[in-house]
DNA sequence: AGCATCATGTAACTTGTTACATGATTGT
DNA sequence: ACAATCATGTAACAAGTTACATGATGCT
């Protein structure tokens, strides 16, 4: 599903960042969608050095670590990205592996089963209230006058996400449901 | 995230497959959450026969195609596959590349951004029609006598199906409205 | 004539994950 | 004393994608 590559263009696109700093905030501002590894993070910022997508900004030396590279998005960065961005690209599957254990629940002891849901739905909540946060927080910095303003494109994906993890845990109630009557037969 | 491995002994464990079958059964019957190559599909179950985890049930040969093998779960397998679904596990991020040309919308022309939504948007329409239908059809086979009746846990799965849809589907509507707003600026 | 289906499989390539290595500094 | 943070990176491995190869048959 084409790049890592992009989703670095698209914070560098509003900020001029480190390879550390994108790794942190891949967690936190696109996310807790994404996911990298500095293993593809300074390999792709290298890359895209060398193509002239994004450039060093500056180089911050402490002599007793490894010096922090700020990277900035070119003219040419944000066009590739503009350009991603408008392509048309195909819908993804969801893949969760939950799933596919809830597709197996009928080999498995409901009272059991009902444990392993209650515990995942737990671990949704604690999505859930992470992206409410992060919501409340994005509105409240949004500035309602700049049309162009980023977090009103930051909103609604922080919105995908309080609105699927709700969705999660309503499912996860109707399973539990489900294996309580299951049970009791 | 960990395993075709389970998703095949998920198949298996229904119903005695060939790897084509399990190949077009994972579009259509967990799916369309999976997808698989043959690549991963006829080593998966020839190092699984190793391990024990499958047998042969049968080979069907007609002299002027490769043989149908047939395979069926074991007892081990069986109890590798309870094992894993009672397995505790870390929950999965969303990760749609989609989400991310939305994050990028700031930079780019609403009106294009619409027509790029509208796209989507119909796509997963086509989705949720999917769904729907295998929803129906499922139903209508299920056998409400029968408390083990392994399409009563297929009903979930394929009802986040439609689930996730719908919310996508309405969150294609509230980004267009935004567009809208933004472009009539 | 040409393409889709059945049915196995291999090969080459791209992604993603986990772990490691360095090494001073700051907090517990 | 010990772990976490900062900051770069490499290495080994696991998983996923795309394309290819075989080759009769049946459909348009």
């Amino acid at each position: 599903m084409s790049s890592i590559r992009y989703a670095l263009l698209s914070l560098l696109a509003r900020e001029p960042l480190s390879g550390y700093d994108i790794k942190l905030h891949m967690n936190g501002r696109i996310g807790p969608f994404w996911k990298v590894g500095s293993n593809q993070v300074y390999p792709e910022l290298s890359k895209m050095e060398a193509e002239g997508l994004v450039k060093l900004q500056s180089v911050e030396q402490h002599t007793y670590r490894p010096a922090r590279k700020l990277y900035e998005i070119t003219e040419a960065g944000r066009d590739a990205l503009i350009g991603w961005t408008l392509e048309p690209g195909g819908v993804e599957n969801v893949r969760d592996d939950f799933l596919l254990k809830a597709y197996n629940s009928w080999l498995v002891d409901p009272e059991q089963m009902r444990t392993q849901v209650e515990e995942i739905k737990k671990r949704h909540e604690e999505k859930l209230a992470v992206y409410s946060e992060k919501v409340a927080e994005l509105t409240a910095r949004l500035d309602p006058d700049n049309p162009d303003d980023p977090i009103a494109s930051t909103i609604p994906v922080a919105e995908f996400g309080v609105q699927y993890e709700r969705l999660y845990i309503e499912w996860c109630d109707n399973l539990i449901k489900s294996f309580i009557a299951r049970s009791s037969k």
